[in-house]
DNA sequence: GCTGTATGCAGAT
DNA sequence: TCTGCCTACAGCG
């Protein structure tokens, strides 16, 4: 679930339900028992997203609660109230309308202003937040001789992409996946930043990430679509032996920092 | 039912 | 670079 782009879907989501409202919350689970108690009762001001974090500002308090859904973690919410709990919920909001159940996040806990403020000083741009500067991006990435498919990944750098984002805009500049950052162009970073913009967008609002262009989509190839596990159309992620949808060449995958990269060996050759 | 895998990351080594 | 966290689900028997 939890790139850059879900985050920022949960927090228009939440926002649009729960602003103003007075909540109700537990922590059924019992791991934010504290926490909960904290907030329950009051009112919910807005959710908000940077890269992969979401916080949660109620009314009357200066802590925000930070959530990060890390590998596992999933934000539901759901219409109505009263739904009985399943499974491990660390956190449940209740408006008299709606009721959002956190599960299995890396992170749920109340933080300070000063904890967001270091938060938000450490992580990198992001693509999703019309105030991002791709330029301190740049600086990072061309100052580095880190592979360009780690340095996508590092919070730091960028927030907000993951695993899939960075192999399919790799894949659509037809990058080698391994070039350090140093040798990487100025054009081609404007460009990547400004594809990972959209694709990101895209992905807002449709809630799956689909990076297929128009030429490669499934009617125009004469192929079934896939629909893989996200739901969405793409080049390279997971798709380790099968054709590049582009040549024909098995894609190749290989563990890079403990993450799955997948990639073309023939359309991403190192110039 | 069990096993393997997963859109992430911190902390240890 | 490796391990642990923690939950859900697909694939298998």
């Amino acid at each position: 679930m939890p790139e850059g782009h879900t985050l920022h879907r949960l927090a228009l989501e939440l926002t649009d339900a729960f602003a103003g409202s007075v909540l109700t919350a537990s922590s059924p689970q019992g791991r934010f028992a504290v926490g909960a108690a904290r907030i329950n009762g009051r009112f919910f001001v807005a959710a908000d997203a940077y890269g992969k974090h979401l916080l949660l500002d109620f009314d009357g308090i200066e802590e925000s609660v930070h959530i990060h859904l890390g590998l596992y973690g999933r934000l539901t919410l759901l219409i109505g109230t009263g739904h009985p709990v399943t499974g491990a919920v660390r956190l449940r909001l209740e408006s008299n309308a709606h009721t959002a159940d956190l599960r299995g996040p890396t992170s749920c806990v109340l933080y300070h202003p000063d904890e967001v403020a270091a938060l938000l000083a450490r992580l990198g741009p992001d693509p999703l937040r019309a105030d991002a500067d791709p330029e301190a991006a740049w600086r990072r990435i061309s100052a580095s001789r880190t592979a360009i498919a780690a340095q996508l990944m590092n919070q730091e750098v960028l927030a907000g992409v993951g695993n899939i984002y960075r192999a399919e805009v790799l894949f659509r500049h037809r990058l080698d996946p391994f070039m350090p950052g140093t040798a990487l162009d100025k054009t081609t970073w404007d460009a990547i930043w400004a594809d990972i913009v959209n694709l990101m967008k895209t992905g807002v609002s449709t809630g799956k990430i689909d990076t297929i262009d128009v030429e490669h989509e499934p009617e125009a190839m004469g192929r079934p679509p896939r629909n893989d596990v996200h739901g969405g159309e793409v080049y390279v992620y997971r798709r380790a032996g099968q054709e590049c949808l582009v040549c024909g060449t098995a894609v190749r995958t290989k563990v890079l920092s403990g993450r799955n990269l997948f990639w073309c060996p023939a359309c991403q050759k190192q110039l």
